[in-house]
DNA sequence: TTTATTGCAAAACCTTTGCATGTAT
DNA sequence: ATACATGCAAAGGTTTTGCAATAAA
């Protein structure tokens, strides 16, 4: 069900690609999926997008505060849908890819008296586990 | 003063490229180092190293632990020596790209704790952030 | 001598961009 | 009508790879 409503909220025309690619966040089981991915659920839906909107649409979004970024690894960049502000880790599974989030308020808070006891106010921070699974 | 004892634990053989790029890592005043920076020094040293041997030579050199590899957000991968264990986290300036690095303790086991409680076992983690210098 | 290493150029990979065409408002 | 969005293909930046030539042991 295309919903525009957040898209002219953050200033964006509601446009077919830009509804269509909101809608696969809403309506996928994996949270987080790369330009590739969500290019790959286009065509899986006979949706005829170009994977250069894709990273455009993405990259508005971003910009608009709807997804959130992050780069696991060496690889791709993978996007998730910016449910609240907590700035979560990432941990990935080494055996399936999978990834599951976690948030730890006294991990930040130390992060930011250490960035300040350097000498630095923090914009942004990302921390990334790979683990296997017991 | 290049010295092939490191390159012969590692069971590496003590060619030029790699005590090359062994004394760089040394000599610099900068810790973290792309596979273009380093290929930028040697070329100031007028020694003629392809760029895709100082990439071969670091991954060698990361497999054999003399050195580590961290991706710093969506650009190049940096490199430096790997003087101990401990996995510390780096900070970057927005302002100059400069790196400062942090380790914290408690930090650290949280994230094991938190990884634990999820069903795994951490084999890495990185902990990077971006911040203003005040 | 034998096996590993290098250099070069080409390819791979993810992502961005130029430009003409198409579309939302 | 007008500004913005799209598609395609080409280019960008970083890293890897195939292969013949070269050097370490």
């Amino acid at each position: 069900m295309p919903d525009s409503t957040d898209l002219k909220t953050s200033g964006l025309k509601a446009t077919f690609p830009r509804m269509k690619i909101l809608d696969i966040f809403r309506d996928s089981p994996t949270r987080h999926m790369s330009a590739e991915d969500i290019y790959k659920h286009l065509l899986a839906d006979e949706t005829e997008i170009g994977l250069a909107t894709v990273y455009r649409v993405l990259a508005q979004f971003e910009q608009a505060g709807l997804v959130k970024r992050t780069q696991l690894g060496a690889g791709k960049a993978v996007y998730e849908l910016n449910d609240g502000q907590r700035n979560h880790g990432h941990l990935i599974s080494l055996q399936t890819g999978e990834v599951q989030e976690f948030y730890d308020p006294e991990i930040e808070k130390r992060l930011k008296r250490i960035a300040q006891q350097l000498g630095y106010h923090v914009a942004e921070y990302t921390i990334t586990m790979y683990g296997d699974k017991r």
